[in-house]
DNA sequence: TATTGTTATACTCTATAACTATA
DNA sequence: TATAGTTATAGAGTATAACAATA
């Protein structure tokens, strides 16, 4: 080889380039609700839902125990979520929204329609739809199913 | 709005799921041998070039000049790089590889050789090319340039 | 006064592991 | 012993701002 291949010469830069900005400005637009990216991905991860163990969000998540026990306590901190305990097993509990937090995953579903939007309208609808199309083929090779929170 | 869109129905969702896992992947790689994903990105901009300041890499790299100090110091203790004085200006000095910095850029550029193909040959040629030319018609209509870290 | 660069502070996310309480 | 969850620690990234030295 002549000369390293220099950062541009790899795929995955370009995908971290867009993503960050994407991501970066949707993080931006979230702090004016006072959450971030993991508490949206957090709060819209129990709506609709009954309530759920730490355990299970830590699993859908791909987060650790204690990143959500560190998530949970902020959120239950702003009053967003609430605990209960569970009554057949005392070292268990369980996590649902308050009807604060209720309330404000409409309000920040709307932020993230706005940021795709924003972002992947200049695109064609059949070049969205072939990103869409090899991302999810990439995923689905890796067996990706988590939360991305970055 | 019946309900509020779920995370899976945003483009920049998708993007960051397949983003952070090859990121990961990489920065993984990396740690065996010494360096970030930011520090890979910190050397292979000095490689080939002559002397930079601190706030010249600050722009390239989209970081501010408080971060770049503290990846300096960090490729410093690992002598990768060298900090030179500026004669004509005493506030100002230069960085630059040295020969041990200069060393490690083709072994870290082979890691992200690595990963591209680790992560992208699943990819039909035509496929990985719709990818590169939709991300950059993105990246471009954001007028992005700086280097992706996360 | 403005600029170069360092340093300090603070916050988010990540990972590992020690720890408590209960099973 | 094993499991549910919390807490502690540490590292990497981000951002802002105070600061010293020099222009």
């Amino acid at each position: 080889m002549l000369s390293p291949s220099h950062l541009g010469a790899h795929t995955g830069y370009h995908l971290r380039l867009v993503s960050n900005a994407v991501s970066q400005d949707f993080a931006r637009r979230l702090e004016r609700e006072g959450v971030t990216v993991a508490e949206w991905a957090f709060l819209r991860s129990l709506y609709g839902v009954g309530p759920i163990a730490p355990s299970v969000l830590a699993e859908t998540m791909g987060m650790t125990k204690g990143a959500i026990s560190k998530l949970a306590d902020r959120l239950l901190a702003k009053e967003l979520i609430e605990r209960a305990d569970n009554p057949d097993d005392k070292r268990a509990h369980t996590l649902s929204l308050t009807e604060a937090g209720r309330d404000k995953v409409p309000v920040l579903a709307a932020i993230a329609d706005a940021i795709e939007t924003d972002y992947f309208s200049v695109l064609a609808p059949g070049e969205r739809d072939a990103l869409r199309r090899i991302l999810s083929i990439l995923a689905d090779r890796r067996g990706l199913s988590n939360i991305p929170i970055n």
